[in-house]
DNA sequence: TAAAAATATACAAATACTTGAATATATAGT
DNA sequence: ACTATATATTCAAGTATTTGTATATTTTTA
């Protein structure tokens, strides 16, 4: 249910920044969807499409509570993922100590390192 | 250098297809632009823009090696996502257990929980 | 049951992304 | 210098995504 396979559609339905605004809010607790609207600045039909959206792809789910739409997270891997692309990385992965390993092999001319 | 703010265009900049694959192949090790094209099933061209993509966003860097280009993951983060999407997620999250908080408060006719 | 509030849907217009074909560049070996 | 190899760039065509406007649906309250 959770796992690979369909991960990269998942990223896409997570990259894109009123999506991510909207992930990030729901990480904090339950939100309607007028409460998006207020915030992102952006119409309400259009909040509604990307709420749609992520609840096609499993992100989010929502109950119903009044006239209200209460949206919440689903997907687990969402509050990983908010961590990971707000961690500060420091540095640069070390490029790779040697030679290059591809399959067409060393090319002849290769300097030795 | 490596941390928020830009991080939702770099989301996006992974989330194809082609290229994830790319970045999980990189993973395992330096890799020119021509291995790709076998391993891919793509025309040269095509993976040269890919790669030129990444380039453009800091998550991989070549060196140049006689007449071949390596290529190499550059990104920090890279790494932890390729986990992060691998990884088997078990249950979803749980519904929150109970009222919404939203902005507009508790509409007047919510059912008590 | 009519009106209001909250949200969703349909669809078109604008925009962005992806790919292919042709061509360009750069380096190596002859 | 010429040729072959490896990769990049340009640009147009095709495709997908995003947003806006108008309208529909649903539930609540008067």
């Amino acid at each position: 249910m959770f796992s690979a396979g369909n991960r990269v559609e998942i990223l896409k339905a997570i990259a894109h920044p009123v999506r991510i605004k909207i992930l990030q809010e729901l990480r904090k607790g339950v939100k309607c969807v007028s409460d998006f609207e207020d915030f992102l600045e952006i119409r309400q039909p259009n909040v509604s499409q990307h709420l749609t959206l992520m609840r096609r792809y499993g992100l989010i789910d929502f109950f119903i509570d009044g006239r209200l739409k209460c949206y919440f997270l689903r997907d687990p891997m969402i509050p990983d993922l908010i961590d990971l692309i707000q961690k500060d990385y420091k540095e640069a992965l070390p490029a790779p100590a040697c030679c290059p390993v591809t399959k067409r092999g060393t090319y002849p001319g290769q300097r030795q390192r």
